[in-house]
DNA sequence: ACGAATCTAGGACAATCGTCCTAAATTCCC
DNA sequence: GGGAATTTAGGACGATTGTCCTAGATTCGT
C-alpha cells in the first residue's frame, strides 16, 4: 500500500472516530508515522484529504452495495443485507455513530464546500434501495420507501449513540424486518389499511 | 438579561450552528459584544460554558414539555405537539440538523465528559413521550414506543438536513401522524397482524 | 459617601492549527 | 551508473486556540 493510501485510509478512520474538524495534520501523519512535510507532499489542504477520504468512501460504499447484489438472490435478501449493517457496526455507531450520519451534519454545520458529495453516499444507498424496492414491485414508491429505510437506521444510529441502548436496537431491527416482510408484493394493491411499524 | 445569560444565549446559538468544537471563546464574546477577559471572568474553560448550554437546554425541554403538556388536552395531541416541531423548525434542522442530536454525536466522537448529560436531553423526551404512551393504554411497551418515535424523527432530521428533501420531512411526518393513529387503543388488544409504517 | 465586591477590558502566555519551504534521501528511467 | 523526478524529514511561518493575569470601571452594601 502506498503512502497516500495509508493517509487516506488512517484520515478515515480518524475522521469517523473524532471528527473532521477535531482531526489535526499533526494527527494523521503520528497515527501513519510519517512526518509533517512528508503529508504536505501529498495532501497540500485539509480539504483535499477530506476529499480523497470521501471519495474513498463513495467508492468502497459503491463496492459494498454491488457485493451484495451479487450476494443476495431477491430483493428482500439484499435489503436484508442493508439492514444487517446496524447488528454488524453496533459496537463502532454506538461509539461514533453512523460514519455517513455524522460526517454530513459535521460537513452541514461547518457548511464546507464538500458537504453536497458526502450527502452523494446518502444517495448511492437511497438509489440503490429504490432499485431493490423496484424489484419488489413498488414502482413510484421505491424511492420514498427507500428513504423511508434510510431514515430509520440513521435515526435508530443516533438513539444507540446518544443513549447506548442495545436493546432498543435489536427491537428496532427487528421492527425494520417486519416492516420489510409485510410490505405488499404488488404495487397495485390498495393501501387502504395503513399498517404501523410498532415494536414488538 | 445579565451578561452571563447573553453568553450562555449566545454560546447556544452558536454551538447549534457551527458546533462545539468549531465554536471559539472568541467567536462567542465578538457575538455577545464583550471583551474576551469579561468572558473568563463567567466561564473559566470551554467545558464550564458547554455545561451551562446543556443545562439551558435540559431546563427548556423541560419547560416544553410541561407546555405541551398543559396546552394539549389528550395525549395523543401531545405526541402531535412532539411531531410538529419537525415541521416547524425544518429551516432550522434542514440547516444544522437536530440541536440534541448534533450535539451527543459530537461530544460522542470528542469522548467528551458532558456527552451522557447531553444525552439526558433526549431521556426527558423519551421518558416524556413514554408517559403519553402510557397513557394511552400502552403500559409495557410505553418506552419502547417513545424510543421508536425519537428515533424516527432523529432519522427524519438527519436525511433532511444531509439531502434538503422537504418532501421527504412531508412524508415522513404524515407517516408518523398516521402510526400514531393507528396504534391500538387498548394495550391488552392482540397484535397479531402487525401493521407497517410504508410512506403513503 | 466610601470601602468592598464585582464586572469589564485588553493583552500575555504556551500550545497547536493549517500551510509552506528547503534540503536530504530515495526511486526511477535511460 | 548517473541525471531527473519523486518521496521524505524537519523546521519555520503567521494565525488562532484555550487559558490566565493585571488593572481600571462599575456597582453595591452600609
Amino acid at each position: 500500500m502506498t503512502t497516500r493510501d495509508q493517509i487516506i485510509e488512517t484520515a478515515d478512520r480518524l475522521f469517523y472516530h473524532g471528527g473532521f474538524e477535531a482531526t489535526s495534520f499533526a494527527d494523521i501523519a503520528e497515527a501513519v508515522g510519517i512526518s509533517r512535510g512528508n503529508f504536505y507532499h501529498h495532501f497540500k489542504t485539509k480539504d483535499a484529504i477530506l476529499e480523497a477520504v470521501v471519495t474513498l468512501r463513495l467508492a468502497r460504499t459503491r463496492a459494498m452495495l454491488e457485493a451484495w447484489h451479487t450476494e443476495a438472490p431477491d430483493p428482500r435478501g439484499r435489503i436484508r443485507a442493508f439492514i444487517h449493517m446496524l447488528i454488524a457496526n453496533r459496537a463502532q455507531i454506538m461509539a461514533h455513530g453512523c460514519p455517513v450520519g455524522t460526517l454530513c451534519l459535521e460537513l452541514a454545520k461547518l457548511d464546507h464546500a464538500a458537504q453536497h458529495r458526502a450527502a452523494e453516499i446518502f444517495g448511492l444507498y437511497r438509489d440503490w434501495l429504490a432499485g431493490q424496492f423496484h424489484a419488489l414491485g413498488h414502482g413510484a414508491r421505491a424511492e420514498a420507501l427507500a428513504l423511508h429505510l434510510l431514515g430509520w437506521s440513521q435515526g435508530t444510529a443516533v438513539l444507540i449513540a446518544a443513549l447506548r441502548d442495545e436493546a432498543f436496537l435489536q427491537r428496532e431491527v427487528a421492527g425494520i424486518e417486519a416492516w420489510l416482510e409485510g410490505l405488499p408484493l404488488s404495487p397495485n394493491t390498495p393501501h387502504k389499511d395503513p399498517a404501523c411499524s410498532s415494536p414488538s
